[in-house]
Parts: structure tokens; sequence; C-alpha cells
DNA sequence: GCAAAAGTGTTCTTCGTACACCCATGG
DNA sequence: CCATGGGTGTACGAAGAACACTTTTGC
């Protein structure tokens, strides 16, 4: 790194962006925000805004959150998820924007925050793939965002991050169905998921809001990485060579 | 994402950094550049520059390697890791780093470019450990470039990044012990690398380099991920519950 | 009782590990 | 012919998949 000059270098502006997913109605949502300002005006985007000059990016991306959806750091997972900043992805000046994955629990209370013209959550394959384009190249960041977190499931106790403070294992067996989009046995899902050292831990209580039988109710446990890992099924895709 | 008020975001600085490994005589090293200017002059640093105006990250990221090393982006494997940025990253202004991971051969040839005072290949792990620290938040940086890095190597084909354009499968296998620290069956690790679908390729010419019976020469496969992957040895740490 | 969902047991197969063994070269 | 590393075969145990079966509730 080298001297700064201001004349050969200019003003970069950088901004967190969020793809914040929750599950709504067994399919997995995306927050999105109607843009009220050129460009884009009118259209979808993901919610974020500008880094603070004297603030840490991880905090930038925990203030936006807060700012959008009234959730604060302790109810849901935050991670960084990639930077993008090729030079015309915003017309008006250059902006590197640092993303940022947020897994949500389904939230009935408040969801909108301050400033959004409108906000809504939007079904995630229909927002990658709808009628409608996101704004500038929010579409790359939420393709990122789903296949790191349909990734992360397998290996870490991320699913539960989905659910609410409790939860049974077959609330979370349906986190894992939504995100992969598949359906999983539930005898071997329970002996599983109940089987990985940290994942669950049982409250002691149960509950009959499912139907049937009574199901013991389960917190997150302390394991971040599952051992051992619950693996997407195959669905035979390829066979090279 | 509202209107932009450079008085109250002013100039933030955008650099990329890299992580540049490769192995040496069996060890896992890092690329650092000792600093000719303050801050840190004199200390070692990963390196890195400023992005230019109308230059994608990513290409930045292979202008600086290119010429820090000579290497072009055909030879190495180069992705991005994570961005760094803390308010008092660099004391002298606002600086946000976009850090890469590159992973090159063991290159015989040239190795330092232009503007570099100094570069030396250092082990990874005294670079991480050693007693005079890294310039910046580097060490963080390498450390999560090594994490990185170990865990890729499980489930994708990157090893290969590692090697020429033609190995053994032992020269594969050492990349495997040296990064992850460990040693694994020789005869095991050759039935699963070749094993794996679209990950070695065989020329169909041998080499006797290696000492003793002649063995199969391969090139990288087209496989980015590997199936099955190879699983790092548990090495029966914890025994939980 | 019946439907519905929780949870357990069992079987079969697949896969990882350990290691015996043979192969092909250089010296 | 012997040392060295390449490569294959095999046996055993662990883990995953499929599914029969029992348990406990609401209606």
């Amino acid at each position: 790194m080298s001297g700064y000059d201001p004349s050969r270098y200019p003003a970069v502006a950088v901004t967190v962006d969020l793809v914040v997913l929750t599950i709504r109605a067994d399919e997995l949502c995306v927050l999105l925000i109607r843009r009220g300002e050129a460009p884009y005006k009118g259209r979808w985007a993901l919610p974020g805004g500008f880094v603070r000059p004297d603030e840490d990016l991880d905090r930038a991306a925990a203030r936006e959150l807060h700012e959008e959806t009234g959730l604060s750091r302790d109810d849901v997972h935050v991670e960084q998820l990639a930077t993008y900043g090729a030079p015309r992805r915003d017309p008006r000046m250059r902006v590197v924007s640092v993303a940022y994955l947020a897994l949500a629990p389904d939230l009935p209370g408040p969801r909108s925050g301050s400033d959004a013209a409108a906000a809504r959550w939007a079904p995630a394959v229909d927002a990658l793939a709808g009628n409608d384009r996101l704004a500038f190249d929010h579409e790359l960041i939420l393709g990122d965002g789903l296949e790191r977190a349909r990734s992360k499931l397998e290996y870490t106790s991320l699913a539960a991050a989905f659910c609410g403070p409790e939860f049974t294992v077959a609330e979370l067996r349906r986190v894992y169905e939504v995100v992969w989009g598949d359906s999983l046995d539930a005898r071997n899902f329970h002996r599983k998921a109940t089987g990985a050292t940290g994942f669950l831990e049982p409250t002691g209580t149960t509950t009959t809001r499912d139907g049937g039988r009574p199901a013991q109710l389960y917190r997150r446990g302390a394991a971040e990485l599952l051992h051992p890992p619950l693996i997407r099924p195959a669905h035979d895709a390829q066979t090279r060579t």
C-alpha cells in the first residue's frame, strides 16, 4: 500500500446491504424495500445504507437491520457474506457494498421500520426469478446469500436461527425442508438432530401446537458446528466420466 | 440507501489485501512484503494496494497479485475472503480492505515484483504467532485465510491449485498433509482422490521423480466440488454428553 | 376409537479405516 | 536383489437409509 493521493483515488462510498431471510408459511422469504428515490425508483431492493464515519462494518449491518426490522442482534444471526464493487453497479458514483446475511425467526410482531417507504417479505425464489428485477446487483447478492444459507445448514447449527427461542424437532425439520426444497425422513432427522453434540438443549417442557403426540421443546445449544453434520439429500444429480 | 451527502459520509479508501499461500519444502507459506513507509514502517505485511477508480475488486486483486509475484490468474486460484473495515485499522484514514485468498503452486522462477522493497515466503504459522507482529490487522486476515483454505480442501478440488499443471497423487497428498498438519494413509487417499468424480484427469504419462515405482501423472479435472468429499481426520478431539 | 404426529428399534447397505499384499522402478 | 514408493484387495466396524412399530395427544 503506497501513499494515498486523493486526486488519483477519488472518493468511494461504502454501504452495507442485507440479505434478511426468514421462513413464513413454509416458504423461504427475503426482506425487500421499495426504493423511494432514483436510481431504480419504485423497484424493490435489499435493505441497506451507508456506513458511518466511525462505524465498524458489522455494527453498520446491525444498525440497518434494526432500523428496517426492529430486530436486535440477539434475536438474529448476522454474518458477513461478500463484498460487491463493480465500478458501475451504482450509476451515481462508485459504491462498494459489503453484503451481510441475516437469518431471523418468523416475527409476528412489528415489521417495518422508519425510513422505508414500503417493505415486504417476498418468497426468495420469486425475488430471484420474478418479473420485476431487483435494483442494482441485488439479485446477484441474494443468490449468493441463498447459496450460503443452504450450504451452512449442513454443517452448522444455523437452522435454529430461523426458529423462535423454543422449538420442536419437527419445526426445525421444516426449516431444513423449506431451505433445501426437499423432504426429509422425520424419524431419521429426529435421531440425527438430537444426536448432534451441543445442537439441541431440551427444556423439559412439551407442546402440542403441531397436533398429535406432545413434542419435546428445545433451545439452541452452544455448538456452532455440527458433529456429525446433517447431510443434504444427494438427489443423484451428476455422474461424470 | 438514501441520498449521498459527502460532508456526512467522508471519503473512504478501498484497498485489496492478499493472502497468497503456497507450499515450499513441505511447509505452508504466505507471501509477505516489508513495508517501506509509515505506518508500520519496516514491518511485514500482506501484499495489497488501493483499488483504482474504474477497477473491479477482483481485477484489483489480480493486478496486485501480478505486480507482487508475476503470477497471472490462470496459474493461481483467487477468491474473495472477507472485508475488514474497523474504523481505526489504518491510522492515516478510514480504509476498508477487501481481502482475497490466493493459492499458488511452488514457483521456482522469479518472485518479487516491482515496487516491493522486500518480499519473502514465511511459514504461515510463524507469521501468525511469530515475534514480530504483522502490520495493521493482517494477522486477523491471515488467520481467516488459513481457516478458509483448510476447510475448503475438504469439499472442493482446491488442493490442486497448490500443485503444478501435472502432479502425482502423492504430491497432492502432501498438500493435504501440510495444510492440515496431519498424516494421511497413502493407500486410502489414493482411492478417494482418484475416485472423486471430476477431480483428477490422468495424462497417460508417468514420472519417477518421487522415487520408487513410476506414478501416474494427473491434471486437475473440471469439478469444483468434490463428490464425495475428502474428510479431515477427526483427531478425536471432543466427546461430549 | 381414530387420526395425527412423536419417538424408538431394526435391518440392510454403504462407506471409512486399517492393513496385507503385489507391482515397477532405481541403484 | 533390495529399498522405495505406487497401487489394489479385503475384512471389520461405524454410519446412513428405509421403514415397521409403539406412544400420546385432540376430536
